[in-house]
DNA sequence: CAGCCTTGGTTAAAGTTTGAAACAAACCTA
DNA sequence: TAGGTTTGTTTCAAACTTTAACCAAGGCTG
């Protein structure tokens, strides 16, 4: 079966999407680097523990909600342990699991740093956007999400195709 | 000023992003490490490289069609000329530059995967797409790598704001 | 042209991520 | 209940990223 090549549309569309994405990272990277102290993946573990009734949750919830590896999540919390922010607690009716639960000064950490974390997204992203196309970002999101959440990428039988010149081979950087 | 929390629904779209974004990445990583033995961003510079007339672009060029920086670029470019898919190449008449240049087996690499590379990436963002929803995309995504590309994000005057409970204290993971 | 700022690119060290393998506890099942 | 499998987590090495220097070549200004 031969490729189904990117439109020009889409392509459009696709290295719109990867330059936001990039852009967006490492803005807010940056940004919570410079306040925080810590790169965006691990203020999120914060706020996910944050969200949670005891501030706590198993390692594997908290590696699922974060949307990160189990091993990633191990490292960070380490991190974080040494940092004060997080502490560690066995469970108890199953000896295999941990908990990780947010300390206070990891609260205190996560209510100075938050509005400035809102306004970088806001302005970046939300004083950017209508109403509509805020409805819009969040309906296309979850439709790419969905995807990629329950049918794990059935990867695709790669098969030869003849190369097309004069349109990238790239369906974007 | 008191800090302007994001509303329900724009916390459900930036979530709705982040997981998109997060899980897209995550496949697309693993979709070309399979096939191609690079990361995504590793396949986008030959991609980017592939575009160029000459199939040759100076470094600091390289770096910001990328959106990365030079630094990561270097250390990309030396394992991609190990593994013989670039070659460096002394600029003639700005002795401090450098051209990174796509060889012919990179190019030959290129068109050996980018077929099922853009077979993931339709599968999972314009398969689940309406044909109004490519438009969106790309004007969206316009609109945020706009917003960061100039005016540098303006960091936030960061002040003192009261915390609200039962309201989490992020804009998302 | 000498001093000084800028530009293009690399390097080194510290930090992070990945992917596979290791471990131990819990859960079957015959 | 012994033996095998699954589950929860960590560990380790290799790959990658970041940040802050560093160096050399170009440009500019007096």
């Amino acid at each position: 079966m031969t490729t189904r090549w990117l439109t020009p549309k889409e392509q459009r569309a696709w290295r719109a999407f990867m330059a936001a994405k990039i852009l967006l990272e490492d803005a807010i990277d940056r940004q919570l680097q410079q306040d925080a102290g810590m790169p965006h993946l691990y203020y999120g573990i914060l706020a996910n523990l944050s969200e949670e009734p005891g501030h706590k949750l198993r390692m594997t919830d908290l590696a699922e909600k974060s949307k990160i590896t189990r091993s990633r999540l191990t490292y960070a919390v380490t991190r974080l342990e040494k940092d004060g922010l997080i502490r560690r607690e066995d469970c108890a009716w199953d000896k295999r699991s941990s908990f990780a639960i947010l300390t206070d000064e990891g609260m205190a950490v996560l209510e100075r740093t938050a509005p400035g974390h809102v306004e970088t997204v806001r302005a970046a992203v939300f004083d950017q956007l209508s109403d509509e196309q805020v409805e819009q970002l969040e309906t296309i999101g979850s439709a790419i999400a969905r995807a990629l959440e329950g049918g794990e990428t059935p990867r695709p039988t790669s098969d030869e195709v003849p190369w097309r010149r004069r349109s990238s081979p790239c369906s974007g950087p």
